[in-house]
This record gives C-alpha cells, sequence and structure tokens, in this order.
DNA sequence: CGCAGTAACGTAAGTGCTTACGTAAATGCC
DNA sequence: GGCATTTACGTAAGCACTTACGTTACTGCG
C-alpha cells in the first residue's frame, strides 16, 4: 500500500482510518448484538456511566473534546432520552448531565459486547510483536508534552545546516544506485535495455570502462547518486543523476553535480556532456546553473530513446554564486 | 486520563486524536519552516510526485479514501494552482491529474521539513519500548482482512454462553472486593467510615465474625463480589453486593445473589436482610426478583447513612423463572 | 450492432468534530 | 459594592471526510 511506504510521514492519515474502521467495527457489533447506540457517543455515555452527573466542560476535558462537541452531542442524546439535563444548584452557568433510568438500565446489558470488543482488539493490538495500546500511550505523552513538536523544531535546525557527504563508488551500494535511478525512471519515463545494463553491474558498466559513480549521503543514509561514465579517452558522460523524491531541498544534486564536474577535472576530462529531458525542469536549471550548455543537435550515437535534450560542459558558464533568481523564461525557451 | 483507563473500547477516540495532533504538528512545521501547505494534502499531493499524473479514482484506491475525497481535494488545489487537470485521451470519463512545475518545485523543496518530521516521529513511535509504526500495521491488517471483526463476533458468542463463576473468598482477592465496592460507593455515595474498615479488612470483619464473601469470575478474572454479614446467630445481612461496571450484562449480579442465599441457607439462618438506597434500581430489582420484600422501616441500629431501603429475604416470594417483564411500576412505588 | 452492465467522477447532503464568537453567571480585586 | 476578568456553554460556521445519487462514457455479450 501506497500510505506504507511513506512511513511516518503519512502516520495521521493511517490513525485516522484506523480510528474510523474501529467505530465502524464497534457499531456492528453493537447493531449484531442488537444495542441501538452509537461507538462515538461511548467517552460521554461511559463517563456518565462510571462517574455519575457531570457538567459538560467535566466531560469534555476528561475525554479530550471541545466543550461544543460535548454540548452537541448532549443535545442530541437528550432528544433521545439517553440523558437529562438540569441547572446546578450552586452555579446557574453549570448544567449537570444525568443518565437517565432507561439508559442506565441500557448501558448495564453492555458488557458482553464490550468485553468481546475489548478482548478482539487486545488480540489484535499484540499480535506482531508489539503492543497498540503501549505504543500509543508513549506516541500520545510525546504528543501532549510537546516533545514530538519540539523534536520536529530539533530535527528541522539540525537538518538546515545538514552535510550532505559527497562519497565514491562502494560494492555494497550498488543497489541504492539502481534503486534511486529505477525510481525517477519509471516515473517519467520507462526503463530501456541500456538502464537494465547499466543500473543491474555498475562495476562492469561504469567503474571498470575507467568511469566514476558518486553518492550522496546523509547522517550515512544514501539518498542520491550520478554517474561520470567514460566514452572515450577525455570524454565524459554525466549520467544516471538521481536524488531520492523524499530528500530534495538539501542540495544534494548540487553537490553530485560538482562532484562529478570535480572527478572529471582530476581525469583531466576534455569533453562532458550530458543527455536529458525537457520534461526534468528542475534537473535542466542543476545543469545550467553548473556550467552546461545547450546544444542543439544529439550527438552521434546518442544513447537513450527519452534523450531530447543535450548539454555540454562550459566551466567558464558555471554561475557560481548560485543563481537563485535565475530567470525561468530561459527553461521554458530551451524547453520547447 | 479517563480514556487511557477504559482500554481498547476507547482506542478508536484516542487514534483519532492523535491523527489530529500529528496532522497539526505537521502544519506547524510547515508553517515554521515557511511552505505554504496543508499536512492533509499529504497523500494525494505525494502520490502525484512519487508517482506522476493519475486519475481520481487510481489516487483514491491508492491513500485509502473515497473517491469524492480525492475529487474534492483536486477542486481545491486545482484552485490554488498545485495540479492541473486534462481529460485522459483514452478514455473521456478519467480525468488526468498533474502536479504543475510549481508545485514540483515547492514539493522539491520539503525534504528537510519531512525529514525532520519523519525522524522525531520515529523517535516518538519507538519510544517506549514496541513501535507504534509495526504495531499499527499488524492491526491495520486484522481491520482489513476482516479479522477484528470476526474475532468480536467470536468473543460475543462466547461470552453469551460464558459462565460467571462464584467462588468463596480467598485472601489474594480482597484487595477486589475494596476495588469493587469503592467504584459503586464512590459513584452514587461517599465511603462511610464502617465501609472503610469492612473493605480495608475483610477478613477480621466479615470472615473470622461467621460470615462469608463470595466472588464472581469470567475466565480467571473477578468481575464482581458480595458479602454475607453474620449479625447474630441466625441473623446475616447480605452488603457490599458490587458488579464491576463494565461487565454489567452477564448475570453476575443475579449469580452471587443466588450465591449468597445458598450461603445462607447452609448457615441453616433465619433471617436475612440487607440496607439498600433507592438510588440504586437496577439492584432493587435484582433483590425483589430473588426473594426480598421491603420493610418499612429501618432495623434498630441502621449501619448506613445512605440506606433509605430495607428489604428482607422471603423465600417464597422468589420469582424463579426470572420476571423478565416484572412491572417497573412496582420499583417506582417502593422508591417514593 | 444494440443494449445492459459497469466504471469514472462530479455534486449534494450528512457527520463528527473543530474554531470563533457571544452571552450570562460567577469570581477576584480594589 | 462596583467592575474587570474569568468561566460555562450554547450557536454558527467551517473542515475533512463520508454516503447517496446522478450523469456520462466505456465494455462485454448475445
Amino acid at each position: 500500500m501506497f500510505l506504507h511506504a511513506q512511513g511516518e510521514l503519512a502516520l495521521g492519515s493511517r490513525l485516522k482510518a484506523v480510528s474510523e474502521s474501529l467505530y465502524a467495527a464497534a457499531n456492528a457489533a453493537y447493531r449484531e448484538a442488537g444495542h441501538d447506540l452509537d461507538a462515538h457517543w461511548f467517552p460521554v455515555l461511559r463517563y456518565l456511566q462510571v462517574r455519575g452527573p457531570a457538567s459538560v466542560t467535566e466531560i469534555a476535558a476528561a475525554i479530550g473534546q471541545t466543550h461544543p462537541a460535548v454540548s452537541q452531542l448532549a443535545a442530541k442524546l437528550r432528544a433521545q432520552g439517553w440523558i437529562t439535563r438540569r441547572t446546578d444548584r450552586s452555579d446557574a452557568r453549570r448544567g449537570v448531565l444525568e443518565l437517565t433510568a432507561d439508559a442506565e438500565r441500557k448501558l448495564d446489558r453492555l458488557g458482553p459486547v464490550w468485553c468481546a470488543i475489548r478482548r478482539a482488539a487486545a488480540a489484535a493490538s499484540s499480535r506482531g510483536g508489539g503492543n497498540l495500546l503501549d505504543a500509543l500511550a508513549a506516541f500520545e505523552a510525546d504528543i501532549a508534552s510537546g516533545r514530538l513538536a519540539a523534536d520536529i523544531r530539533a530535527q528541522h535546525a539540525r537538518l538546515k545546516g545538514a552535510t550532505i557527504e559527497i562519497a565514491p563508488y562502494r560494492r555494497e551500494w550498488a543497489p541504492h544506485f539502481e534503486r534511486l535511478n529505477v525510481e525517477w525512471l519509471q516515473r517519467w519515463f520507462t526503463i530501456e535495455d541500456l538502464d537494465r545494463a547499466v543500473l543491474g553491474d555498475p562495476q562492469a558498466h561504469v567503474i571498470d570502462p575507467g568511469g566514476a559513480i558518486l553518492f550522496a549521503t546523509l547522517d550515512g543514509e544514501v539518498i542520491g547518486t550520478c554517474a561520470l561514465l567514460k566514452e572515450a579517452p577525455g570524454v565524459y558522460e554525466l549520467s544516471k543523476m538521481a536524488v531520492e523524491s523524499g530528500f530534495r531541498g538539501f542540495g544534494a544534486g548540487r553537490k553530485l553535480l560538482d562532484g562529478a564536474i570535480a572527478e572529471f577535472g582530476r581525469r583531466r576530462g576534455r569533453t562532458l556532456f550530458l543527455e536529458s529531458s525537457k520534461r526534468l525542469g528542475p534537473a535542466l536549471q542543476l545543469y545550467e546553473s553548473g556550467g552546461f550548455v545547450h546544444h542543439p543537435a544529439p550527438r552521434p550515437g546518442s544513447h537513450y530513446q527519452r534523450a531530447d535534450v543535450y548539454m555540454v560542459y562550459e566551466p567558464e558558464k558555471a554561475a557560481r554564486p548560485r543563481a537563485k533568481a535565475a530567470p525561468r523564461k530561459h527553461l521554458r525557451v530551451v524547453g520547447r
């Protein structure tokens, strides 16, 4: 499922969905057992059952909802004869909600259903190793104490000054090279035979012929890559540039590009070119600001079907104080 | 917190609350980082980012929401320039939603915020032993497969034929005797000195003087209790009858009453009386159907302040084929 | 080919909450 | 004792969904 792949980022969505499924399951159980009540009423009714008559704000505070929520539900329950309301003697603002005798009797009959739900939910909650209830309690504590919010801020502050490290090829990272490239290839194009070959065995297709592969890491985690392919003596191709989609905005692309160009320089290359597609706007912008200029025609023997943009590195064109306000128009014209 | 004490029964409420807190935390993080987007948009926007253009129903299925939800959100996002919609060439019913170049750029800048949220949430999720994400995944699987619903049904079927066992006093259950009685005393009255004494040391105040205490158990779990106090030779008082509020409807009260009367019989008692309160409607109904009849005046030396109902056991009055349709009016008249 | 069945998806209305706001009563403070 | 502040809580409006329903387009089958 897509949301599962998003990990913690989609936690809110998933929790809400599970919450609604639970209400639905409870309602189904009530209906099957012949009880006519809604699972959403549980906190209020149960509070009144175990604690006795209580005011709107008292209940709201106890069950962690706003007072209008309780107020509105109370109006509904009153209309249906579950509760009564009388004004507090010592404080005329306050109302005292109380279960009717009939409601009390109905609730007293719910034991078996509640017990069944509790046991089934407990079993489901503790399946798969951990215990949902315990984990949830810890999570709630972090939210209530503000620790989660503080942690997000702290992490973000740390990450703003985070150092993306550029590291040379390592055999054990070959799967990352494949994974990162497959991601954007599938997203924008299809994987061509040449891709499959290069990604499947980067050692044989990139390193051994005299090329290089760079990896961008954030705190040890590989989040981007690019390859410098050796075409001919002194002629290199920049290719397979990929940054994981959840890790854009760290500047990994720029660092990879700089790293590749530096590598090209170290090898005393004469020509550095690349093939790309006008569909990859942000990447083209990056190449332009890195010193690549557009070339009208494909190189003889162009590799890829998808390629419709050809660029060549011209060092003096590099816009080093990074051109933040680079005119978008330029890109558009190029893209045509 | 009240909801925590309800265990699995309040899980739905709590999950929803956590879900909303998470959305709020994410939104705060977005705002602080200067991004103008809503956490609720994440599933749709992220899907379009990693998977590329997609139709409404495709997205809805992937993120586990209904198609109107996606449709409505899409309309809003379209109005704000995040996505465009064009009609599918091969199927005129279907629309193709696609991120605008601007949106693509905005999303590409979110890496650090996402990473911060992910890390903080991961830390909170795995604090406290278990891991919320794993536990949630297992729980979701049980819901999706229908196992939870089936389990509830199965548990409920089992519990309908469940046997409440009545067991005699055991020293290690003394705390249950106290807990169960404190629950209803606090709910309906206040704890009087005599209560404190009896509940604090049932051995000394009930058993040793020649009385008895019974416990009702469900699958080994103590869920109810009652006491038979010896007042004088042949004279007993039924007292401290309590069934846990979440376990009403199992018939534990009746079994406890029957058990106490049987114990009274085994001891060849002559008189069995009880003191109660007209506020405890269902309990009085139980006593009546068990063979107790109302007595107009308090016994000389009545024990409790709260007592305003006095009953005496008259075996021939026991409505043994349990009087389901016992006239409520009777209770009312008695209660007056 | 014609036509029933189904899929895509927009619109409307409902729901369970929320925030925003107003009013009346109680409280604190000089 | 008067008056600002706070508290209780109802009402209104909004929001993120849902279910219900209708329209239009595609699909499969005789």
